[in-house]
DNA sequence: AATAATGATTATGATAGATAATCATATTTG
DNA sequence: CAAATATGATTATCTATCATAATCATTATT
């Protein structure tokens, strides 16, 4: 870097419509993946949110209709979070009556949740839109793209699952 | 799907060994990127909670090391951040002495923010520690798939900036 | 039978993130 | 130029997310 160019960086900053160099942006992995993630979570919650939905009650309504007979633990495991936050999520199922909550005959501590006629057509229904939504935030991206980046993705999480 | 299967699916998650199946986790980038990321600022934060330092906390500095005279409210836009949550960070980073914050001298209401010293060491050392940090969760891809990733995630971010 | 472990739950706490209100300074406009 | 408006920083506050600790019922272990 030149004396002058040295110059320009201490004081360029100041100036309101000096472009900002991002070094962080440009490089950094968890960075883009961060940015990344929340334009896709937005258009997802955008679409659940007039179906009363957030993101992680859809994710486990889905994996009730996927799996019935699954228990709150499992839910928690799978979607990686703690048990206490999974027992709001499915009382709100509950309440809405998404799904039902029943006391497994093999083990009478775990409940066996199962979704509802009304749960799986929600579930169908919003599964759809935010795939569409999905599709859609990323417009940028070909088919053939998509594939990678989610073969991608996964091989990331694969390797701490 | 056969009869069969119908039934096994309608009892089968109640049996605690069976598999979950997660037809979310297998088709939605959203969910996808999400876990990935999780990953990788998990491996961020490791490295960077004995420096002191939070992922925003070290992209601030970085920022204000990257661009002297830089001003908060430019920090928050950058960062796509609330003004009033800066400020926090600000004032850590300041407590700290790793940065100096000034009135411009062009518009007195706003700050200038520059790094001292140890701000700049601190962020030389931050910066190559996270890279080192990243490189290995994501240990699975290539170079040259790390490069189409990041290629793959800044025109997913691209199209919304 | 007594002890330990597991599953669900409640209460609670920590953290990230956003909004509203306030104050100083700059800009715009009548 | 004076009044009104806008902008930048800040404080206080609120919400959502996520995690921990403690409790209770049931099951597994010793």
């Amino acid at each position: 870097m030149t004396a002058s160019n040295e110059l320009r960086a201490t004081q360029g900053a100041e100036d309101p419509a000096a472009t900002i160099t991002d070094s962080m942006a440009a490089e950094l992995v968890g960075y883009n993946l961060k940015r990344s993630y929340l334009v896709v979570r937005n258009a997802a919650q955008e679409v659940l949110e007039p179906m009363g939905l957030k993101v992680v009650s859809m994710t486990a309504l889905s994996l009730i209709v996927d799996n019935p007979g699954i228990a709150p633990s499992q839910i928690a495991d799978t979607l990686q979070m703690e048990r206490p936050n999974i027992v709001v999520i499915i009382d709100e199922l509950e309440t809405r009556q998404l799904i039902s909550r029943a006391r497994s005959k093999l083990d009478r501590r775990r409940f066996a949740l199962t979704a509802t006629v009304r749960g799986r057509r929600l579930r169908d229904q919003a599964s759809a839109s935010v795939a569409k939504a999905e599709y859609a935030a990323l417009g940028e991206l070909s088919d053939t793209e998509i594939a990678q980046l989610l073969d991608l993705l996964r091989r990331i999480r694969g390797a701490r699952d």
